[in-house]
DNA sequence: ATATTAGTTGAACAAATACTCAATTGTTGT
DNA sequence: ACAACAATTGAGTATTTGTTCAACTAATAT
């Protein structure tokens, strides 16, 4: 039996990869906030604001008549992009004037769509 | 009354941002497609896959063991990998070793590590 | 003051999802 | 042929999550 039975439900095949692998894995922090950022921008009518966003600064009205839905819905997305620091706001008498506030979202979506179209182009 | 008044429940402030807007948004089917691709890379258990992934080739049990977790969950996740063409594997008596199948996950990361790192040094 | 409207918020509900467990497949070794 | 084991798969379950609905806040206009 190997030493690592009460870890998994198997035998460890490759001791020398696994251990080389496991000195070289980041702390569980920073994949929790990895994996939180990205599941952030992994939604679609996130992905819409975003993309929105880069283009206007945009009140709640605004991306909710792009998007066509609801004022509330956008609102409860803008919340969650808020919180994690994606865009920020400023208000101006009733209305709420949204905006990218991280230059890295522009990034990743570019590498985002060069993936898809790349596995597009594979697939003819 | 807005003439929008039945796709949004406001009326529309900025006709013409919207317009813009609209006029720059990509198809439906690129926005589900590549929010479809953040939320693949959008998991903890997932990000430690591919990350694990990118220092070595490794077959299912080996991953199991860097993660700590069940051959069966790493089994399910990476069906998930596969079927999104984001790994490749190749079967090799019993194992089945798996690789990246996509060189644009490396820049994603990157990216979005560089977005983590930004967000720290903002709030110290 | 009162009505109107932009925006937020919480509860409720439906849909999606990650893990566990058990059963199964496929390959190796005896 | 049979046992052992790597890996996959499907069902079941608990958790998360996105939208709707209704209530509420805050600012504007009459």
């Amino acid at each position: 039996m190997s030493k690592n039975e009460f870890i998994c439900d198997c035998n460890i095949i490759h001791q020398d990869v696994v251990d080389k692998t496991l000195s070289k894995m980041p702390k569980q922090e920073l994949f929790d906030k990895l994996a939180e950022f990205f599941k952030i921008i992994g939604d679609t009518t996130r992905t819409k604001i975003l993309f929105a966003l880069d283009q206007n600064e945009m009140c709640v009205c605004d991306i909710a008549n792009v998007l066509g839905m609801s004022k509330s819905s956008i609102s409860h997305q803008l919340a969650i992009l808020r919180k994690s620091g994606i865009v920020k706001y400023r208000k101006e008498g009733k209305e709420v004037y949204y905006t990218l506030d991280d230059e890295h979202v522009k990034q990743v979506f570019e590498v985002g769509i060069e993936h898809i179209e790349h596995k597009e182009k594979e697939n003819l």
